[in-house]
DNA sequence: GTGGTTCTATAACGACGTTTCAAATCAATG
DNA sequence: CATTGATTTGAAACGTCGTTATAGAACCAC
């Protein structure tokens, strides 16, 4: 019927490997199509036909980052104390963050000013963030915290996505130090929004 | 002797007021050369002799940004409280990012992956979060907080950063929700280092 | 008016994302 | 086995970007 198909999934995968190779190693400004299709060994036409277009591959690549998040939180158990659930989601936004800086960047900052993530793309991103709500909720349900668990939440997801994007960009001092500044900072907002009522 | 000059200190300023505008009219993809020049009334040629390059431009943008909030801090009248003060600083952040979202966008964000700012540039941005830690030494010296000034401003900075990010991006919900997250959120972290030692 | 000097606007360059389109490839048909 | 037809691909072209080279415009001194 017509010439075989090379424009495959199997292509499909490696350009987005390849994509976070480039990502990774260069940073954004080196990701484009043709660079990428070089890489891969095909023309830019690949991009078009796999993925709409260059903004396509890159949603991909951001839903991979929530994807592996997800995962994360996914492998938490729940033990007894909501207190300690809770902690233990900062601590995995961190290391997720950390094992994957350059999918960070692509989720939470922004280095494609012109990409915006498709609908579906932002259901799963908010999806990860319900985590967060359920690990507050929780602490509500038992009396731990007070309030909307959803502003808990914001409240949470505000400090750890600053000292994330703080850490990431070499801000913070040694290892160490980060490690201690993060632990007291964790702790410091559990404990004063234990103290801090609604009613300010 | 030669032809007379119109690449000028009125253009330059012109320049630097329609790149405002155009930022935030139109967004940072909306910022480019050409059309700069052209709302100007001038060739793109003007950008270079006037600023380098179009870096050089943002880059003095950029500054402005860190200029308006170094302005609202000096503002700030020390009264005999250092918690209130730190606080004070803190809505001060809030404030100017709300007054000049586009230019908290250059300062925080960022909306030009390729832009750089300049040696002496950062040092104006890194002057003004010395005002922060300032606030915090303060505390820490009349006994009010325990630790490391650098480090608990950085956590400050952290929660102020964030909260920022995400009214900016609209995820906080009303205003009036979003001045009660502002407010206890605060207040939670200032208790709550007041409560959790340096030593976790 | 002419020459020399200084400055500006135009046009060109390479790279980008994207689109168009002819060449390439194989199944089905005679 | 040759031809047709459907389908996919890669090369080339388009418009835009930041940037740069350059031709010529505009002034002063003579």
């Amino acid at each position: 019927m017509a010439r075989p198909r090379t424009h495959d999934e199997t292509l499909r995968l490696r350009l987005l490997d390849e994509g976070g190779r480039l990502l990774a190693e260069q940073g954004p400004a080196a990701l484009t199509v043709r660079r990428l299709a070089e890489r891969a060994g095909t023309s830019p036409s690949a991009v078009y036909s796999l993925f709409g277009d260059k903004w396509g591959l890159v949603d991909e690549m951001f839903r991979e980052g929530f994807r592996r998040f997800a995962e994360r939180i996914a492998a938490l158990e729940r033990t007894g104390n909501p207190a300690a659930d809770l902690n233990a989601v900062g601590e995995a936004f961190r290391a997720n963050a950390r094992a994957n800086p350059h999918l960070y960047d692509l989720m939470f900052g922004e280095p494609f000013p012109e990409f915006v993530p498709g609908q579906e793309t932002r259901a799963v991103a908010m999806g990860t963030f319900g985590a967060l709500v359920e690990a507050t909720g929780r602490c509500v349900d038992v009396g731990l915290l007070e309030g909307d668990p959803l502003t808990l939440a914001t409240i949470f997801f505000g400090m750890v996505h600053g000292l994330t994007s703080l850490e990431l960009l070499g801000w913070l001092p040694s290892p160490e130090q980060a490690d201690a500044a993060w632990r007291r900072a964790r702790l410091a907002l559990y404990e004063g929004l234990r103290r801090v009522s609604t009613e300010v």
